[in-house]
DNA sequence: GATGAATGAGATTTCATTCAT
DNA sequence: TATGAATGAAATCTCATTCAT
């Protein structure tokens, strides 16, 4: 029989998920100002109201108004920090970058059995925390939003970590018959994204173990090689 | 072994697409004007020049000014055509609609051998044609870059039908495993658009045929349970 | 004695002044955009309006709002005919530096005795013209207002094109003993424009012909070598 | 021949100057708080910096953040100081006022022989070297710059010290066809205002001694009657 | 039918000045 | 005495939509 939906353990996930987070303060300031604690609190404030609005509807909808409103200060403020609204997106960026990479390497081998389905849900659970945070910026560079070429790069530098495991992983798998790897990595990562974001944005209404369990499943067989029928 | 990547005979899936198509010139002018030859010309023009253009960078982005000169023609004129720039996506959204639902009948049973992957390829085919053409609207459906609802409620329409049908064809198929249909039809659903969308956009680099065949063999075994090793 | 400060022609200077205005509709769309007469007379109500707002107290200080209120319309409009101020403020200066060069060609050979007095007076009667219009303009680059290098590059022509004639009527007149040319031109021109501008700014209170007089005496003498005492 | 161009001794003219600059601690905290040694230091290094600043791009485009980066001190204590950014030009242009008025002082008798030209040499070589600390204030007033009516004040009050010396001694040397007198001073200032910007913004480019040769050679000639031939 | 012109609401951004520590 | 943080009024600019010919 097939992976039977173990259900997964939720808290080691989170322990784990917490090693991965990377300095969350990194979102130093854009100008080379030194800021005193009342100067990074309000930095983060900022920060944290910029992923809940773009989270809302997207970062180009997103109003600087709806960020300063969000973060209870004023546009002053705001400008005072980022030097505009594609640079709070910059920092918020950064530390998405620095997630995923980390995420990268929490990815091991994966093989067809019951093993590697677990290898791969755990995978799949750390990258849903991460979505859960920094899905906005996710998104965005899902979505080409970003006119910016340096945070593109962040973003292409970030998906090309994630992909290169994946891509190794598979090779490992002896996954030989894929016909393109640039489409089989993007094919996953496009499948990844665009779930979570069905579930962050409410359109897809299901429960969270439940949800990664089948991606698992998709995954393991659509991508490693992993039989319907296990024995 | 399993599906020889057969190359897919590209006229005659072209040839099916023109079936496909039904009426192009539906999207009536919601003014319910009647319109003589002229008229009829100048709202195609817009209609396609919309497209272009949203195709750039996304629905939000595009300004009508930027689809009038791409349409050779005046604000003024647009404006006789479509109450506003929502209306025209409206327009194009209906067609798209159309054509989607007609996509959805041309998928068959997919059998777990080479048969079912021909016909899956074949399926895959005609949404890549579909998209090349109406990817801009159905990427303002993915993205969720539409307010106004009734639009949503013909991309959710369209979206339904041919989910639909991929999971009567996935139970067919045996699938029974699966753990949650609506996530694994939106799995399916999201790796089709964004893979499209990639090569839309020119991230993505790969011959036609090959993409879609690699597409063809990860959902096979991924959705519909082929093994990855036949014999 | 010198100069009896006969009063000069004004009309003369006038009618040759006609002459001077180089098409004054040249202030052409920034943009590529073909204009009907509406378009250009609206145009050319900012560029008045431009003017005479800039006039009050100064480029730098004048704000779009105060241009388009001169103009009676509306900001969108502004933004229609001109990206920014100053890109108003290069469609005048090409108009101004086009009269400028012009005036440069108006002073003929400028002998010690009366007659050099009088072509002088000539000359300083244009200038004034000029600046009446133009003095906005002039002072813009006088007092280094403006940050884009292509309207200074048209000031520093301009201001060339009317230094090197005067050079070379001074050299004409036989004033070797002039330490320094770059500076003596200078010193000629900017005693010229902040005496204009003193009068347009109501700072000198005088009447016009007893003004240019006293200019013309001064510069016969001071730039021309013209005696003091003539017999 | 005129006006050998003498070297002007350089050395003495900055000894006299030394004795014009008038108690250069003379800026008084507008709100009139006792000051200590430390307060003092603040205060003067704030003064420093607005002249600095003030000399790059003028008083109006100045920006406070500029000046308290270039005092290496915060707004806030910019702010202790000075009640706004006007209050700073104040303070200067009070010193200013003070060094303008006792250079007319050192001003004497200008007649159109070589002693005339000497005089007329050493007045002008005071002027250049109060234009190099001063220069910022003297242009913001030439320039119509501010708003504030009690500076301008200060500023008219300066200038006619000047301007009176200046009429009394073109009086003294029998200048009587002069047909302004207003003019003729007006010229006078701005002739060596404008010059000595020139100069200050890197515009005119020229020896200093040579510069000041040349001004006063045409000033003798033009407005104290020197003959351009002496014998 | 078609077009260029005009509009104004709303978004972004700057910066002198005040506040709190 | 000093400072970093915060503010908000005012300025710039964009762009969907309406108007007049």
């Amino acid at each position: 029989m097939v992976n039977p939906p173990r259900k997964s353990d939720l808290t080691q996930s989170i322990v784990k998920a917490e090693v991965i987070k990377v300095d969350p303060a990194s979102g130093a300031p854009s100008s080379g100002r030194a800021l005193r604690a009342q100067g990074r609190r309000t930095m983060q404030r900022l920060l944290d109201a910029g992923l809940k609005v773009f989270a809302k509807r997207g970062y180009h909808v997103a109003r600087v108004d709806d960020i300063v409103k969000a973060a209870k200060t004023s546009h002053g403020t705001f400008y005072l920090y980022f030097t505009n609204k594609e640079d709070l997106l910059r920092a918020l960026a950064v530390d998405c970058a620095e997630e995923l990479t980390a995420l990268s390497s929490t990815l091991g081998a994966v093989s067809r059995d019951q093993k590697g389905w677990d290898e791969l849900r755990y995978f799949l659970g750390n990258f849903t925390k991460t979505y859960q945070r920094y899905g906005p910026v996710i998104r965005a560079w899902m979505e080409n939003q970003v006119q910016d070429s340096e945070i593109d790069r962040l973003g292409v530098k970030a998906f090309t970590a994630v992909g290169d495991v994946l891509g190794r992983r598979m090779k490992e798998a002896g996954v030989d018959y894929t016909v393109s790897e640039t489409v089989t990595v993007a094919a996953f990562m496009a499948m990844l994204e665009r779930v979570s974001y069905g579930v962050a944005s409410g359109r897809i209404i299901e429960d969270e173990d439940l949800l990664i369990d089948t991606m698992t499943s998709i995954a393991h067989r659509g991508f490693f090689g992993a039989s319907a029928i296990l024995d």
